[in-house]
DNA sequence: GGGAGGATGGAT
DNA sequence: TCCATCCTCCCA
């Protein structure tokens, strides 16, 4: 059965509290959903990006924390949301727990490809920044059932070069095969 | 206070 | 390959 409203769930705040590796891919196939007075619009996130830590130079959090980066020190769960280029918002959960700043970039679900289209195409901003992600928030995910572990692939990240060979190798991005 | 550069995407 | 567009961070 495909009865989402049956047997979907609310991902608690603890899974977000794990290791932002085990998070970006357990992300993997959960329904994102937003709600606005435009209605409820949800889809299934197919790729995702792991940010692990201060010694991650390819993580906002390598420079310290800063008034950008700080709510990435906080407890997992809740939206870290910047602009890129000047233009398009990323969005991001925060992951384990305060003081360890780590996060998963949603780049893209089944409806949507990269970061900055998903964000424009679900009405996502700034506005959402440091808030949980729960349903009172108008913002949050939950999981699907499935029969099988979907086969998930993994791969270096995308457009971070500048972070260094080691960092920037790294297999931290997750997807569907 | 200035300047460089960026977790992108669309056009050329 | 180029560039729109602006926020953040570093340095002076």
């Amino acid at each position: 059965m495909n009865n989402i409203f049956f047997k979907s769930m609310v991902l608690k705040q603890g899974f977000y509290h794990r290791n932002v590796l085990q998070v970006a891919r357990d992300l993997l196939g959960c329904r994102l959903i937003v709600k606005s007075e435009m209605g409820m619009v949800s889809s299934i996130i197919c790729e995702t990006e792991a940010y692990d830590g201060e010694q991650d130079l390819a993580c906002h959090a390598c420079k310290g924390k800063t008034k950008r980066t700080s709510i990435m020190y906080d407890c997992g769960g809740v939206w870290y949301v910047y602009l890129c280029y000047g233009m398009h918002w990323m969005l991001n959960i925060v992951t384990g727990p305060k003081n360890y700043p780590a996060t998963v970039l949603i780049r893209g679900t089944r409806d949507f490809s990269g970061p900055g289209r998903l964000t424009r195409n679900l009405g996502l901003d700034g506005s959402l920044h440091g808030k949980p992600a729960v349903p009172s928030s108008g913002l949050w995910i939950e999981d699907i059932p499935k029969k099988k572990s979907p086969e998930i692939l993994t791969g270096p990240r995308i457009g971070v070069d500048y972070a260094g060979k080691e960092w920037a190798q790294k297999p931290y991005r997750f997807w569907f095969s």
